[in-house]
DNA sequence: ATCTGTGCAAATAGTTTGCAGCTGG
DNA sequence: CCAGCTGCAAACTATTTGCACAGAT
C-alpha cells in the first residue's frame, strides 16, 4: 500500500522505525469508519480482539508520536480520555458536543481552516492541528432544568435525529 | 459589587447557593490578568497563598460546576492540566498552542465566533463555549529536528517577542 | 428542617516510566 | 550491530467520591 510506503518514509525521517505495531495502529485508524475517534484503550481493545497482541503502553506510546508527527490527531471532547483520529487534510473537520449528553456532531468548514492557516502564518508558525470544538447544550436538557440534570440523562434528540442540519454549503455528519 | 449579584443570581436559579469559597474564587478570576489561565491546583495554591484555607476538592467541585454553568470555560491546551478562565464575550479568545515549547498565543477573531453560533443555531442549539485551538511548531524546533527535540528544549521565540504579529483588525497578545 | 456544600482521606482512571530483552535499518 | 522499540509491572498525577458535619434559606 502507497500509505504505508509514505508512513515508513515519515518515521525513517525523523529517526523513527516501521515496527509492525505502527503498521497495525496506522491500519486500524486508516479503515475507521469516518466520525469515529478512538481512545487508548479503545483501540488497545480493538487490537486485542482482531488477535494483535500489543501492550497498552505500545499503543500510547505511538498514539503520542503518530500525534506528534501530525499523523493523528488528539481531541479532547466531552469525556475524560483523549480520542485520536487520523490527520488529513481530505477529512478535516470540527466538532460540536453537547455537554450533557456527550452526543458529538461533525462538520465541515473550509474557512475556518482558512482562518486558521492565516493566523498561523502571521505568526510564522507552522500548522499541525487545527480544532474549532463547540461546547452546547440540548433545548431538551435545558427542559429538565440543565445543569442540574442527572449525569447519565440522555438526550433523545441524537439518538432519533439521523442526520445533523447542514450550514450553507457545509455538511455535517452525526458521530458516535 | 454588581457581578457579583449577578453570579448569585444565576447560582441560585439552578439550585446552587452562593457559598464563600465560590465568591473567592469567582473573584480571583474576575481580578486575574488577560491572558491568565488557572489549573485547579495552581487556583488551590493561590487561594491557601492569600490565607485562604480552601480543600482541593471544593475547588475542583466548584470548577466544574462554574464551566457547566458557562460562567468559567476549561481549556485543554498542552499542558496535562485543564486551566480555567472566565467565560465573557468581551474577553472571548483563542489559542496558538506550539506543540514543543507549548507557550500560548492568544488572539481575538469575531468571525470565527460568529461561524460557530450560526453552525450551533442551525442545529437548534445553545452555545456554551466556543474554542478555536491550533497546534503549531516553531521554525526554531524544527531547526532543531523536531519531534526529536528533547522535552524541556524551549522555543526561544516567544520568550524575546512581547507582543505577537496582529493580523488585520484583530488583536493578538502574548500569553502567561 | 431540609437540602446543599465543605473538608478530609481514600479511591480511581488514565497515562507514563524503568528496565531487560528484541528488532528494524 | 546499534539505536530505537516492546512488554511488563510499578509508579504517578490529576481528578473524583464517600462520609460526617456545617450552613444557608
Amino acid at each position: 500500500m502507497d500509505n504505508l510506503k509514505a508512513l515508513k518514509a515519515k518515521l525513517n525521517d525523523q529517526g523513527y522505525k516501521l515496527t509492525p505495531q505502527r503498521q497495525l495502529i496506522f491500519d486500524i485508524f486508516q479503515t475507521l469508519a469516518t466520525g469515529k475517534h478512538l481512545s487508548a484503550e479503545s483501540l488497545h481493545m480493538l487490537l486485542v480482539e482482531r488477535g494483535e497482541g500489543m501492550s497498552l503502553s505500545t499503543v500510547y506510546r505511538n498514539l503520542k508520536i503518530m500525534t506528534k508527527m501530525g499523523i493523528l490527531r488528539e481531541v479532547e471532547l466531552a469525556q475524560a480520555q483523549k480520542h485520536y483520529e487520523l490527520n488529513t487534510i481530505s477529512t478535516h473537520h470540527h466538532h460540536i458536543v453537547c455537554v450533557q449528553c456527550h452526543q458529538i456532531i461533525e462538520f465541515k468548514n473550509n474557512s475556518i481552516l482558512q482562518e486558521g492557516l492565516k493566523q498561523v502564518e502571521t505568526n510564522g508558525l507552522q500548522l499541525i492541528d487545527c480544532q474549532f470544538t463547540l461546547h452546547t447544550i440540548c433545548p431538551e436538557a435545558l427542559e429538565m432544568g440543565w445543569p442540574t440534570t442527572s449525569s447519565n440523562w440522555v438526550c433523545p434528540r441524537f439518538t432519533t435525529v439521523s442526520k445533523a442540519k447542514s450550514l450553507g454549503n457545509q455538511q455535517l455528519k452525526l458521530e458516535n
